[in-house]
DNA sequence: CTAATACATAGATACTTATCTATGTGTAAC
DNA sequence: GTTACACATAGATAAGTATCTATGTATTAG
């Protein structure tokens, strides 16, 4: 590449456009992806989805992953907190359901 | 609820089809979605997409977010790490650029 | 060649987090 | 009431990471 003219000066100009996303919708999107973004909750939500109902109960999601169940629920936790899953009590069982409105909030992301 | 059936024995058996996703593939999204699950990144990739052609050098990327340079660096290494950017360079510059078909392949896992 | 520029890399530090064990809470069975 | 069970919470620890400063590398200008 052959050039006369100092590069440095004619394209190195900031573009127009290049305002950054804010920092706080930044900062919110990333929480919501951070919660995703570790393998045994991608396990969870996968064998949750795969269930009967996509709902599952936390002694039906600890054994397979060889986790202990504080383990799982502090990921059900970070799940719930980000309205990926619901929590609903049934007798002396939590049941965790997938919330499709906000899974599809995910995708829409990337679209 | 009122129930003579002790619940335990009669709901909480391993539903079928609870076969945790696979490690491995977990991980290796969980390794992608790790590079999108950061505010800086995100504010990294909201501006080359919103940059002319869909790419950016890093000097047009430091300054709107008040980071150091070497910070940039390390954040837009690890978006090239997962393959959503290329590194192209240009004299004395390096531009990056959104790869749009790894962008994609994030929806697809949330649809 | 030397100097300047653009970016990467190395190393240090502070913050976050995934995991465990131990314990608490709430519900059901008796 | 007591006991058993399902799950949550608390606290500790080890591993990961976002950031900085300092330095290295590569390209261009002169």
């Amino acid at each position: 590449m052959i050039t006369k003219i100092p590069l440095q000066l004619l394209e190195c100009a900031p573009a127009p456009g290049n305002e950054p996303l804010a920092r706080t919708s930044a900062q919110s999107i990333a929480e919501l992806l951070k919660a995703v973004a570790d393998p045994t909750r991608l396990q969870l939500l996968a064998m949750i989805a795969k269930a009967d109902q996509q709902e599952a109960c936390v002694c039906n999601l600890t054994e397979p992953l060889g986790l202990s169940q504080p383990t799982i629920s502090h990921h059900l936790k970070k799940l719930a907190e980000v309205g990926l899953i619901s929590r609903e009590r049934r007798g002396t069982w939590i049941w965790y359901s997938l919330n499709k409105e906000r899974w599809k909030q995910i995708a829409n992301l990337f679209e």
